[in-house]
This record gives structure tokens, C-alpha cells and sequence, in this order.
DNA sequence: GCCAATATTTAGGCTTGCCTAATTATTAGG
DNA sequence: CCTAATAATTAGGCAAGCCTAAATATTGGC
């Protein structure tokens, strides 16, 4: 049989593009620059330069392109990316409730994984997991229509104010430092008392450990936390 | 960073082929032919050549190849064959048991994913389901070291005796052909009472159903059944 | 408003795995 | 045992995605 050669098919490598443009516009939907893009997807630039001609030119259409402008996603784009989205937070969340996985586990296992499940896969793990709005991280998962909750949480870093707040998310791109987060009681839903809040050196007072905590910014960075009920 | 480039990696497509080679080989270990390769694989011969010689070149050496004369394993391709055996029946197991796939379902979405699960995933999966032997079609799933049972069972077609058999397995190759077979009760494990076996038209009555069946050749061929108990 | 620093794009190449068409081996029949 | 049919290989190409190096835009500082 002749390949399909429909323009851009949903490949693994688009998907992951569409994926990072959806991450690096932000909730504001802010063109992304290519570098922005090369750095996040571990490549060269000019082969994001070369991904994004072909995605802006293929017939499907997922991105907004302009020359030395970055990129937007399109209506299409932006449903496809949502759809991969919610493959990896719903896989996470599979590998985590059913399988047992360590938290610090799931990101990379799903990374891989969530390019290649089927609809009735996605279909099968949302029911048994009684179709969940949040994956392990305290990351929102978006609907099967693409809807998703908006955030009303802040990174540790931009507290303004002291005082008692509720573990939102932690973020689960760097394995060993969320394994460290773990293991000091920082996890989604977690009740934390923040007293200091320098930039560089919080402290901070979880209801597990009664023991005051300091946290680097790299490990504040990677907490967002919501006023406590 | 540069690319591994070590000879010959574990590419999805190297996998398909040490599969292929490895079903086509059957117990006897046969030298498998490039056409009937091409043929299960759905590629030209051409390619078949071709990703033979690039096998038998690489350093990994999982395969022994001589032009003209076919393609065998060796050790160190069955033992990556029969990994790449051992995940495809954890997970259609898994896509049965824990998922609740339809049975004809679960070899379209196991020969997806049998390519990227981890390590871990495999161990978890196999700890869920309490390390099963045998996948929703009855075939057997190959241990962690690579042991198989040796499989005392024969084709519907190749019965030499009426008599009553046990359902040992059914072929997944073909999903509307299993729908069949399972609703008519032809499942691992089901009684039949073979009543005539002409090749063309075998008559047997299943423990379910006391009406008689009369299965075409094409159904027959994809059942295997053992002496009952 | 110009120029250097930075960002982006173009040009040209590479690997993987597939294809078709043409060629060469092998094998089976008379 | 030779030839025709069949099987396998070689030759030459293509698309996807990546790369580096060279060229070109854009932008911030003076």
C-alpha cells in the first residue's frame, strides 16, 4: 500500500511539538519562539524551524506560523495537543492507582506511552479510574471535549504573603527533585505553613513532619500551592 | 547529542522482524524464507533483504543469515524476541483482565505498545496479574529468562480422532474470525465434542450450546484443542 | 539610527526503513 | 540436464526528522 502522505500525520514528533507549544504559551496563549521551542524539545533549532514550515503548510493546519514570529497553536492544534495531554495525565494516573507506580516513575513511562493508546484505550483507563479530573501531580486533566479547569494556583516562589496554603501541584519534570518533594511530606493536598518566604530560602512547616523545612528555590519552583480551603 | 548509532538498535521495526522470524521458525526452529518474512510483515522483499543484512552485520548479531538460504535466531535475537513475545501477552492479559477489552481487541493494542513499555512496567503488570502463564487466547507467556512450555496441542484441522477436547487456544490473528469463534462459545478452556472431522467441515458441539456447529476451515484452523483432562 | 549580539532561517547532509524495477540465484518439470 | 518459473538480491529513490554550518533578521545599547 502507497503511505498515506496525507501532509503531517499525528506522528509522535508532532505531537510532541504541538505538546510544547501548548505548554510554553501558557494560559495567556503567547507566540512561542523557536529557541524556546528547540530547548524544550531537545533539538536543534533549525530543525524546529523546518517542523514548524511543514506543520504551518500542511493541510491539517495545527499551528499559526509567522517567520521570526514563533507560533500559535490553531483550534485544531490545540485540540490535538489537549488530546495528548489528557493521554499522559490520564496514563499517569493509571500507573499510579492501579499499578503502583513511585510518583517520581510515571512522567517518563507516559511520556513514551501516551503517543501510542488507542480511543478505546483512553476509553477503558478513565472509566476504571472513575474518570478523574487530576492526575498524581495535582495536574488538572482535560476532558474528552478539551476543557480544562483553569489554574488559581502559584508557585511557592511568588507567594506573597505567609501563612497556611494547600499543595496544588508538584511538577513532574525532574524526577530526583520530586522524589525529594515526596519524601518530605510535599505532595498534592498536603497543608504547608509557609513563615518565611525569601526567594531563596523558604521555610516551611508540613502537618506530616512537625520539624521546620527549608526549601531551595529549585525545589520551591517546583510547588504550587492554593490558600488552604 | 550525537546519535547512539550502535550498529543496530531495538527499533520497533528490528522487533517486528525478530518476531516474525521467530513465529515463522516455529519449534522446530526452521530457517524462516525473506518472502514468507515479507508476507507476515506487509513490506516488499526487497525490504526484507535488506533489514536482514543490517541485522546480520550489526554488532548486536541477533540473527544468522546466509543469501538464499533464509534467516534463524540466535540466541541473543530469540531472547529479545521472546521479551518483545513475553510483553505483547502481559498486555493483552492485562487489556482483558484489568481493562475489560473485548478479546478481539486486545492483539490490535498489544502489538501498539509491546514496543515501549518499560522494565518496570512489565514487572508491574506481571505483579498485578499475579505473573500469569497464559494470555486470554491460551498461549503461553514466556517467563522473565525467556522459558516457554513446549505446547502439546493440535489444530482443529489436524485432528485424527472425534472425541472430546479442551480449547487450548485461538488464534488472534484475525478479530472479526475470534469474535466468531468466542460467540460461539470457542474459547481457552471450553469443552467440545468433536462429532465429524472431515477438513472441510467439522462438526462438534460445545459444552455451552448443546446445538451442533459446523465450523469452516477457515475457523477451524484457528483453534488448537487438547485431550480433555 | 546604527551596529553588535542574538535569534532565526536556509542549505546541504545523514540514518532509518520503506518502495519499485531490474537483475541474478535457485529450483522444479519435462 | 536444461529451461522456465519462482525466489532473492541489487540498484536507485523517497519521506521523516534530525544534524551542522552559513547566511540573514531582529533587537537592544549607545
Amino acid at each position: 500500500m502507497p503511505p498515506r502522505h496525507q501532509g503531517n500525520a499525528n506522528t509522535e514528533s508532532v505531537d510532541n511539538y504541538l505538546k510544547a507549544i501548548l505548554a510554553l504559551s501558557g494560559p495567556e496563549e503567547r507566540r512561542a519562539s523557536s529557541s524556546s521551542l528547540a530547548d524544550r524539545l531537545g533539538v536543534a533549532q533549525a530543525s524546529v524551524t523546518n517542523m514548524l514550515q511543514k506543520l504551518a503548510t500542511s493541510p491539517l493546519s495545527f499551528v499559526e506560523y509567522e517567520r521570526h514570529r514563533g507560533v500559535l497553536l490553531s483550534a485544531a492544534g490545540k485540540r490535538r495537543a489537549l488530546e495528548v495531554l489528557r493521554h499522559h495525565r490520564l496514563i499517569e494516573t493509571f500507573l499510579y492507582e492501579v499499578l503502583d507506580y513511585p510518583l517520581e516513575e510515571v512522567h517518563e513511562e507516559a511520556e513514551r506511552l501516551e503517543h501510542f493508546i488507542s480511543e478505546r484505550f483512553e476509553e477503558r483507563v478513565a472509566a476504571k479510574l472513575g474518570n478523574p479530573k487530576f492526575d498524581p501531580h495535582g495536574h488538572c486533566i482535560p476532558a474528552m471535549d478539551g476543557k480544562m479547569a483553569k489554574q488559581a494556583s502559584v508557585p511557592l516562589t511568588e507567594l506573597q504573603e505567609q501563612g497556611t496554603f494547600t499543595v496544588d501541584s508538584i511538577s513532574d519534570q525532574d524526577a530526583p527533585l520530586l522524589k525529594r518533594l515526596k519524601a518530605q511530606g510535599i505532595i498534592p493536598g498536603a497543608r504547608v505553613h509557609v513563615t518565611k518566604g525569601g526567594a531563596d530560602d523558604l521555610v516551611l512547616r508540613t502537618s506530616a513532619a512537625s520539624k521546620k523545612l527549608h526549601l531551595s528555590r529549585n525545589l520551591a519552583a517546583a510547588v504550587r500551592v492554593r490558600s488552604a480551603h
